[in-house]
DNA sequence: TTATCATATGATCATGTGTTAATATATAAT
DNA sequence: ATTATATATTAACACATGATCATATGATAA
């Protein structure tokens, strides 16, 4: 099966695979699209400085839209929309005190991937 | 000197921030400005699912550009300009046989981020 | 109700990004 | 030298993205 597509691609592909032994096992172990997809459209939420900062902050504590902007320096409406972003991928969760909102983070692997991420910064 | 940029920020914004010790206090534990902006850049080359996937290969094995075409089943030019980008970020390092380049990764960061990448999607 | 405050949303615009085709380079083989 | 092979580079294009302005919503206060 496995073989199968890798002769398909070698049809639709200008390039033929040079070591085919490689490309056989690296196929294996490769997640589906599906679940790379996911991990990228995780990893471009944190790809944006503003969201970034974002994320830092609320990892340090639940914070309303006004904080954010004091504390970024952004202005509201670029925040709110960040933070929509943040929503539809379920990274932040939202709750309303009568006219204000708290955001908050969803739950810990954010924290986890901040950390990870900072690690590889600063070797 | 936090204070006076918080007020500085405060004048510049339109919105002046409702909870002003959680503004402090989150400000004193924000990395600086150039740190999240290496971190955000980091995780932008993650944010493309075609990066991502050549990353994943090379996180199982030294790949040559043919055998990751042939592996992904993508156009020689785009595996040459993601794996540009990747080098250019530090992220994958090359080395050169006869007329074959083979990748790596550079470090084992880049699977950890991977790995706890993974983590959150499969939750 | 009306006014005000905090936040959300829609439209617009300039900029960034990924892919492609065409071409260039670099190495090896004939 | 010529040819073939593997990869890199350039320019072009379609598309996505983030910030902004104007405006809408939703909740409280007067």
């Amino acid at each position: 099966m496995t073989q199968d597509i890798r002769v398909q691609n070698a049809e639709l592909c200008e390039v033929k695979a040079i070591h085919e032994n490689i490309v056989t096992e690296v196929t294996q172990r490769m997640p589906n699209q599906t679940h790379v997809q996911s991990l990228s459209a995780l990893f471009k939420v944190f790809g944006d400085g503003t969201r970034l900062s974002i994320l830092w902050a609320l990892s340090e504590s639940e914070m309303c839209v006004c904080d954010i902007c004091a504390l970024l320096n952004l202005k509201q409406s670029a925040v709110s929309h960040q933070l929509n972003k943040l929503k539809m991928s379920r990274i932040v969760k939202h709750r309303r005190d009568g006219k204000v909102m708290f955001y908050s983070l969803t739950d810990d692997h954010v924290r986890k991937l901040l950390e990870t991420g900072m690690e590889h910064i600063s070797e």
